[in-house]
DNA sequence: AATTGGGCCTAA
DNA sequence: TGAGTTAGGCCCAATT
């Protein structure tokens, strides 16, 4: 009966409780400023509460009952009634998916049996949530109308196909007897190379349900025949888009817009009710609105994120098992979108805890309780965004499978949907980009997981991706100071040393958001979801392919193009962009930088590149076109000039750019800061989108390959780079009345640096502008070569591979040390070897002192071979997942000996002029190591 | 002792 | 079922 106890804490004081808790215990060293945050949070809570006329909520409840109604401050909103046949429903949808179900009578599509459902789940401005049914689109796809075919045969060719597709079904346990509901006629035309506008029929075949598609697409591959005709085989269009994508282009829905459904439009449920949410509507949908993401539909609903972590009591030295080691403590933190702190802050913990000042604190005696618990919470709150710190792949199947284990049946389901259990799946995703990556997914229909440690692994390079090591990073700010090892101690201990642990939670609880909120990660993706079409978790769950396709067939539909499916077939890579021969050395003049602007993209809009342009071998000759009407491409492929036809690629890239320069213009006259992240998210969404569409042509495994474009654009690339630099040296001269010849010293891809002979920055930044000008005007627009920056000095060591003090704001003083590819840029290497070759640069750059910095790693080395640095400070190679730590730290000691010395000899020295550096043995090192060096090899070695 | 191929990570 | 591209440095280990 320990914990049905009232818990006897101090009360709400501020400080004074703060110092309480520190007694408890000998882990405590230093005072809680994150304990001094929560208890600000208290005292701006209870002015609040002044204002709204609340009872306080800081009460805590210990004991084994729960009422979703402890705290008002969970439920949403109270929403007002809603009339559809005279109130206009207004919503931000944040998430979208289908289901199949029993069609409502009303609305508009097949009514016999399961049809697909299109669901929208959103938040109106006064933050009442919305569960929004589109009912009457079906999924479809295209093939190209065989020869001699007329409406008379569309009848027979839907039956054939309809019988041939159940005929496949294995099992048809839907009973369905239409698998085909329609084909239709349709003027369309291949996006697939240009073959003189040749619109021709095509066949629109539309199935009632998305999971047939693609057995209909392989039976009319394989060999189809109906009616008079001869068996033939059919190619496919569009036959594998996704089908929230699909409706998404064809409603003109993009991922996180407003949607507006007219009154008199829709219907809403009142008794037949089977989300959480407070408004469940339906809408046939055609009839609804969606506003594209400009003027006040720019804004962004008062959305709830729910942040959390959980503890578990794990034994000693073994990673905690969900069927043996139970779950202790969970923290939540709730927080509106665009507030800056959070209005709910609770832990739930196993057994007593003492009162935490500006959270609540729910204890429990029994386990199952606590889960159950905190699962009715979630629902309650109805949070459209679930974060936290590795949710995804650690918190929340911990959860779900000490649930299963504790049989809490009531546990799984964490939806919006009800009675839809959330289940956990394994699925590996594999990409160039990111390498193979296992993951586990759990459905929790209409809230959109946001596991900041996957927007962290997509979208930084970091060191250490440890939650500790990201906020230090970003924040400035670290974890409570509690060790892994004593949180089963902790648990054991009182209701004090169970504060601590709470305490602890909570903080964990709480970083997430504050990271989010500093890298403004819900905005930036939602205008990449806004600028690309497709859903917010496409974001995280997907490649970057599917945001190309979204954008593709929009442009695609507008002109009445089709997109084929081709099978993926890895042939040869192609060349891709120079890297001029570097004049390897140190360089004590100022160097200018040139830099084509966006090349690839700009390339492909000024060479009007695209698969609606490209002229497929003996297509020029077939359609009778003139040497005036195409171009050939530096790799002899040929594309119609923008006077015969303008491609979509260029059109989507030329909207991509336009609508980023007008996010930065609008960004520089925008006064409120949300707003202007709003923007800055927008215009960076913009960049990446357009920087994507040239890797998409060139996937050899991906939707639509055509290495023609690919190889092309790579093709000007090296075309243009070489011309820049031809005429860069052949325009300042001597011979023209230049100071000297200038030289270009290295360039890579879109860049140039020069060496231009003058002996200031200033000067160097007046004729590196001019000579960009210059250039510029030897190329098709929006081709443009910029000036950006003038290196000095410069210190060039290899092919990508460079250092210098960047001066781009100020010919006076240097906005930064540039260091790109060496040491100190690369993660593989250990924090000494960084910041010994950091160090030595500045060195060398800064003080402009070489003998310095080889004095100063002489004085390292010779620290490092006598034992006078702590080997064990220095583990930091990758840090990338929990379980990879261990087997980092053994591989430390190892690195540090081996690479570091190897390094210097190699690297660094030979290129710091009049270094005396004794290269002659670079072995002298590793035979020198002292004995305890090689007894530490010898442990670590296995 | 030099060469080669794989792994890793970065530049653009 | 789905995954953007190539160039290139440097370390390591195996091979000649």
């Amino acid at each position: 009966m320990d914990a049905k106890r009232r818990n006897s804490g101090p009360p709400r004081g501020g400080a004074s409780q703060a110092k309480r808790g520190k007694t408890a215990g000998d882990w405590e060293d230093s005072p809680s400023i994150f304990e001094e945050e929560l208890a600000l949070f208290e005292e701006a809570d209870m002015e609040a509460e002044e204002r709204e006329g609340q009872a306080g909520h800081d009460v805590i409840p210990v004991g084994e009952l729960f009422s979703a109604d402890l705290n008002p401050r969970w439920r949403r909103p109270q929403a007002a009634p809603l009339n559809p046949d005279s109130d206009t429903l207004v919503f931000q949808q944040i998430d979208l998916d289908y289901y199949l179900g029993a069609a409502v009578a009303g609305m508009p599509g097949q009514s016999q049996g399961n049809v697909p459902i299109i669901r929208m789940f959103g938040v109106t401005d006064s933050g009442n949530s919305v569960c929004c049914h589109v009912h009457g689109f079906a999924p479809y796809f295209y093939i190209p109308a065989p020869n001699g075919f007329t409406s008379d045969h569309l009848s027979e060719f839907k039956r054939e196909l309809n019988s041939a597709v159940l005929k496949d079904m294995r099992s048809n346990k839907d009973n369905m007897s239409v698998t085909v509901l329609a084909v239709d006629i349709t003027r369309k035309e291949s996006m697939y190379g240009y073959h003189g506008k040749r619109i021709v029929d095509f066949l629109r075949i539309t199935m009632a349900m998305p999971r047939l598609i693609a057995p209909a697409k392989r039976l009319l591959e394989q060999g189809f025949k109906f009616g008079p005709f001869p068996i033939q085989s059919f190619s496919s269009y569009e036959a594998n888009i996704d089908f929230e994508i699909r409706f998404m282009v064809d409603s003109d829905v993009v991922g996180c817009c407003w949607i507006e459904l007219p009154k008199g439009k829709y219907r809403v449920r009142e008794e037949r009710k089977v989300s959480l949410c407070q408004y469940e509507v339906d809408v046939g949908w055609t009839q609804l609105i969606s506003h594209p993401a400009e003027g006040e539909y720019q804004r962004i609903a008062p959305l709830r994120v729910l942040s959390f972590d959980i503890e578990c009591a794990g034994r000693k030295g073994i990673f905690p098992e969900a069927e043996k080691d139970p779950v202790i403590q969970i923290a939540s933190m709730v927080q509106r979108q665009g507030e800056k702190e959070p209005f709910i802050r609770t832990v739930f913990t196993l057994q007593s805890c003492c009162s935490i000042v500006g959270s609540q604190v729910l204890c429990f005696t029994k386990e199952s309780q606590l889960l159950q618990s905190w699962a009715e919470f979630v629902r309650t709150v109805d949070a459209d965004i679930i974060t936290g710190y590795n949710i995804q792949n650690f918190d929340l199947p911990y959860l779900l499978n000490r649930a299963a284990t504790l049989k809490v049946n009531l546990f799984p389901y964490l939806g919006r949907v009800q009675g839809i259990k959330s289940v956990l799946r394994d699925s590996s995703f594999q990409s160039k980009q990111m390498g193979r990556r296992e993951n586990k997914i759990l459905n929790m229909e209409g809230r959109v997981q946001f596991d900041l440690l996957q927007v962290l692994l997509r979208d930084y390079k970091l060191r250490s991706y440890t939650l500790n090591a990201v906020s230090f990073h970003f924040l400035q700010e670290q974890k409570e100071d509690v060790q892994h090892s004593i949180i089963t101690d902790l648990q054991n201990g009182n209701e004090q040393t169970r504060r601590r642990l709470a305490v602890y939670c909570l903080k964990d609880a709480y970083l997430p958001l504050r990271l989010l909120q500093k890298l403004m990660c819900v905005i930036n993706y939602m205008e990449m979801a806004r600028v690309t079409g497709v859903p917010l978790t496409y974001l995280l769950s997907r490649g970057q392919q599917i945001k190309v396709v979204s954008q593709l067939l929009r442009q695609a539909m507008k002109q009445g193009l089709v997109m084929p499916v081709v099978k993926p077939e890895g042939g040869e890579d192609y060349t891709g962009a120079t890297v001029i021969e570097p004049e390897k050395g140190y360089y004590s003049v100022p160097i200018a930088t040139l830099d084509f602007s966006s090349l690839y993209p700009s390339i492909m809009m000024a060479h009007n590149l695209c698969y609606t342009t490209l002229l497929q071998k003996g297509s020029a000759e077939k359609l009778g076109l003139t040497p005036e009407d195409f171009i050939k491409t530096p790799t002899g492929d040929l594309f119609v000039k923008s006077s015969v036809r303008k491609g979509l690629l260029p059109d989507i890239l030329e909207d991509l750019l336009s609508a980023r320069k007008k996010a930065k213009a609008e960004l520089k006259k925008e006064t409120d800061p949300f707003k202007k992240q709003v923007l800055d998210g927008r215009q960076l969404a913009l960049k990446i989108s357009a920087n994507s569409v040239y890797g998409f042509t060139g996937a050899q495994v991906g939707k639509l390959p055509c290495l023609e474009i690919s190889q092309s654009v790579t093709g000007f690339g090296r075309q243009m780079i070489e011309q820049t630099k031809q005429l860069v040296e052949s325009k300042y001269t001597i011979a023209n009345g230049y100071q000297a010849d200038a030289k270009v010293i290295y360039g890579d891809t879109d860049s140039v640096m020069v060496k231009l002979g003058v002996d200031t920055v200033s000067r160097a930044m007046e004729v590196g502008r001019e000579a960009a000008e210059w250039v510029s005007s030897h190329f098709t627009p929006p081709i443009k070569l910029e000036f950006e920056k003038v290196y000095y000095p410069y210190l060039l060591i290899n092919k990508k591979r460079y250092a210098g003090l960047y001066f781009s704001s100020s010919a006076d003083t240097h906005d930064k040390m540039d260091c790109k590819g060496i040491e100190t840029v690369r993660r593989d290497n250990c924090t000494l070897v960084a910041n010994l070759i950091n160090t030595c640069l500045q060195t060398i750059l800064i003080d402009r002192d070489p003998q310095g910095a080889v004095a100063h790693a002489k004085e390292v080395i010779s620290d490092l071979l006598c034992n006078r640095i702590d080997i064990s400070q220095l583990v930091i190679t990758k840090e990338l997942t929990r379980t990879a730590q261990e087997y980092a730290a053994k591989q430390a000691h190892v690195e540090l000996a081996e690479r570091t010395q190897s390094m210097f000899w190699r690297t660094t020295f030979p290129l710091t002029p009049s270094t005396t550096w004794n290269n002659s043995s670079p072995n002298h090192c590793s035979a020198s190591l002292s004995p305890s060096w090689e007894r530490a090899k010898q442990r670590v070695s296995y």
